[in-house]
RNA sequence: CGGGGAGUAGCGCAGCCUGGUAGCGCAUCUGGUUUGGGACCAGAGGGUCGUAGGUUCGAAUCCUAUCUCCCCGACCA
């Protein structure tokens, strides 16, 4: 039995943090930039973030959204106004001071300290306090609500620990704002953009989230509720891929966000605020990447299938790259997954075979290679990246008919699809365990010799303060945290594992990114 | 921000202790032989040794500062 001969050099289960960086690299998705905690996204990563927000934007819209796009800049005074809000993101800061340069004594350039700026810009690390400065201006009456905004955009929070796409200093994402007229409304909307969150990580990114609410302790800071999405990595860590928050009218108060309601009083609005960013890249890798680089599910994939001809650089060739471009024509004329197959036919310059593992460690979902036998038989040789090795540790290979195949591919790629999330979905109930009902049985969970033990679901007795927080010191021994109280949960019995009272609710506890 | 490790060719590394003008593998380029599964042979190109100072006749090597990355921790929607 021959052994297996992966693309990457590390494998997951040695050094998953050294294989998480070896898969952004191998797969082409980004690199370092020279700035501390900032990446250059490259075109095969920034294809996938793309890809996902042409698939979130829309999604966004159709709940009613409209984009729109607020200063990077936001002045200090402005930011200053809710005061949970600056304790929560003070520390990490970026603040523009100045507006020029100047030549210093030894002729490099400093900024001029004639030209300090008399109120501080902060970067903006999130823009409710700039978007509730503008409805403050834009509501009147109850009839401008609700008023349901987004904007793509890129944040900077000072992070003192980064890593590429999970923590990243500078981060690309998507804001959305909205004000209501009644807390409840609002809430409602919050369910209703976590949904789309849910909706969206499960259909298009497959990975299989959990969603529910936050704790009371790690709420959002000036928020009354704070939802989730929990997604979890192959190392049993869990990721929060994605957050909705209820701000009831503390935002509204800071920025004086006040409407005319039907009685004609004078009446607080009630916003809410979510996001997702380029963090969802890492959770995708994290999920669906393997010992040979990323598989990425076909519905985010910037191309889904690649034909990768066997040319021989000899007079074959041409009948060779025609019949190729038959086959790319014809694929680009399917849908799946409904939109037009994404194909691409690879012409550039190189030797068959590390073309192919090139594809294959950048995690395109297809790989049709076409040689002079199959187009004497009509034929092609095609390869699933999500299920690469055959039981004789050599690639897959299938040799289905070109008609076969270009009548099959809509349906291989829905088939990727939905088996990357059922992957997914698998590892995750396997690594939830449910029956633990004691803090020595989360403890041992925990501490076991398995390496990636994954979440613990337990009955709890929501508790809030002082009692909340010794709950949270205690995990926090542990390196455990509360991930989120899920939603549609099976109903509690018994006590809290925390406190031995009756128990309320149910809670994910697990390690986390 | 604390502790530890590391920056030398596109990638992975050696050289540093004991200072003397830079090397290996992969990749790249050229020629040849191959040719349906990650080819072989021969030759070639490519590096201000992270950056800035200092010591020295001479610094990748010794000293100082600084930047960046990785791991652990603290911190963190």
């Amino acid at each position: 039995m021959s052994e297996i001969r992966h693309a990457l050099p590390i494998r997951r289960a040695d050094d998953f943090a050294q294989w998480y960086q070896e898969v952004i690299a191998a797969a082409d998705l980004a690199e370092e930039s020279g700035v501390r905690g900032c990446m250059v996204i490259k075109p095969w990563g920034y294809g996938i973030w793309e890809r996902m927000q042409a698939l979130l934007d829309r999604r966004i819209k159709d709940a009613g959204h409209d984009n729109c796009y607020f200063p990077l800049f936001i002045p200090l005074s402005n930011f200053e106004r809710e005061a949970e809000h600056v304790d929560g993101f003070a520390k990490e800061m970026a603040v523009v001071t100045h507006h020029r340069l100047v030549a210093g004594p030894d002729g490099k350039l400093i900024p001029d300290p004639e030209a300090k700026l008399e109120e501080p810009l902060v970067v903006r690390p999130t823009s409710e306090t700039i978007f509730g400065d503008a409805m403050s201006r834009w509501i009147q009456s109850w009839r401008d609500l609700p008023l349901k905004l987004n904007q793509w955009a890129n944040v900077v929070r000072w992070e003192m620990r980064t890593r590429m796409f999970l923590r990243t200093s500078e981060f690309l994402w998507q804001e959305g704002h909205t004000a209501h007229a009644d807390a409840e409304s609002a809430k409602e909307h919050t369910l209703r953009m976590l949904e789309v969150y849910r909706s969206f990580a499960d259909e298009q990114l497959a990975l299989a989230v959990i969603a529910g609410e936050k704790p009371e302790n790690e709420r959002f800071p000036g928020a009354e509720e704070t939802w989730s999405i929990e997604a979890m990595m192959q190392d049993g860590k869990a990721l929060q891929a994605g957050t909705s928050h209820y701000l009831g009218t503390s935002f509204a108060e800071a920025a004086n966000i006040r409407f005319q309601d039907k009685e004609g009083q004078q009446q607080l609005a009630h916003t809410t605020s979510w996001g997702v960013s380029t963090r969802l890249i890492g959770g995708v890798i994290m999920t669906h990447g393997d010992d040979d680089g990323l598989r990425v599910p076909p519905a985010i994939a910037p191309v889904q299938v690649v034909i990768l001809p066997m040319l021989r650089g000899n007079d074959s060739d041409a009948a060779l790259i025609d019949y190729c471009e038959e086959l790319r024509d014809a694929i680009a004329k399917q849908d799946a997954l409904r939109e037009p197959v994404r194909v691409q036919l690879d012409l550039k310059p190189g030797k068959p075979a590390p073309k192919r593992w090139t594809w294959v460690r950048k995690g395109v979902p297809v790989i049709i290679e076409v040689g002079g036998r199959d187009l004497e038989q009509g034929k092609v040789t095609l390869l699933r990246r999500d299920k690469l090795w055959g039981d004789d540790a050599k690639p897959a290979f299938a040799g289905p008919s070109r008609l076969d195949c270009v009548a099959e591919i809509s349906g291989l790629l829905e088939d990727i699809q939905a088996s990357l999330y059922d992957e997914a979905l698998a590892r995750r109930e396997n690594a939830i365990a449910r029956d633990v009902d004691t803090l020595e049985g989360l403890t041992a969970f925990f501490s076991s010799e398995k390496r990636y033990p994954g979440w613990v679901e337990v009955q709890w007795s929501k508790p809030t303060g002082e009692e909340l927080q010794q709950v949270v010191d205690k995990l926090k021994s542990l390196k455990l945290t509360v991930r989120n109280v899920p939603i549609n949960a099976a109903p509690v019995e018994g006590t809290c594992i925390f406190t031995g009272k009756p128990a309320v609710e149910r809670i994910y506890v697990a390690r986390a990114y």
